[in-house]
DNA sequence: ACATCTCATCGTATATCGACGATGAACGCT
DNA sequence: AGCGTTCATCGTCGATATACGATGAGATGT
């Protein structure tokens, strides 16, 4: 309902193509880390509401969810920190989008097993 | 190398279909779920071999891995939870087999992200 | 300068994970 | 019965995850 759309000026570039690895070995090891970014149902919340919402969406997450605004910051980072969304200062607020060449290697990478 | 192909009378129903959920907060959960059961590269490994040798492997994992006897155990048991791979005891050994019906859901899930 | 608003980080407490060795249970074989 | 094989479970350890409140950093607005 909130959420209002803003459409700000981030997510420039929007990361062309994700690197799929060849060696079976750094397969497993890249699922394994992206499935573990995915494995709290918050997180997987708040990756969807990015999607959803394509251009970006500001800390109206917390709003959202049903957890202090730290935790909601934990999750963020480490979503940041498997790559699959970025997050940029605008003013006072943080703008947060997807990336969604890491969105795709995650989608390819479980398509394949 | 090894894995000799063991066609085993195991897996015999397949379970046929995954219930795909429709509260939006259940697919959270069940791909929170789904995810957190492959967010260890042991995991997914073991997972990968099964559906690799389509029929039913053994503790032959144990030597495909480097991971000793007890821990490939519980990865089996934290796969087995998660519904993704069925055991049964053949004997003296355990078959295992992957679980169709939960791969293609995780798989649903995830393309629809 | 000051207050305010937004978000990140810190500190802490509890729970779970991941690994191993050791032990136990189930089964086949001699 | 007794033995060996196979796998699960137990107990333990250190590391990590999850949650929260409190505090700090940065920018805006008065």
């Amino acid at each position: 309902m909130s959420l209002p759309a803003t459409n700000l000026p981030c997510c420039p570039p929007a990361e062309p193509m994700p690197p799929v690895p060849a060696e079976p070995q750094e397969a497993n090891a890249q699922l394994a880390r992206l499935a573990k970014a995915m494995a709290h149902p918050a997180r997987v919340a708040i990756l969807r509401l990015l999607v959803q919402h394509e251009g970006c969406i500001v800390g109206a997450l917390v709003d959202e969810l049903p957890l202090a605004q730290s935790t909601v910051s934990q999750h963020l980072k480490q979503l940041k920190a498997a790559g699959l969304i970025r997050g940029e200062v605008d003013g006072p607020r943080v703008c947060y989008c997807v990336e969604p060449g890491a969105v795709a290697l995650f989608k390819a990478l479980v398509a394949a097993l």
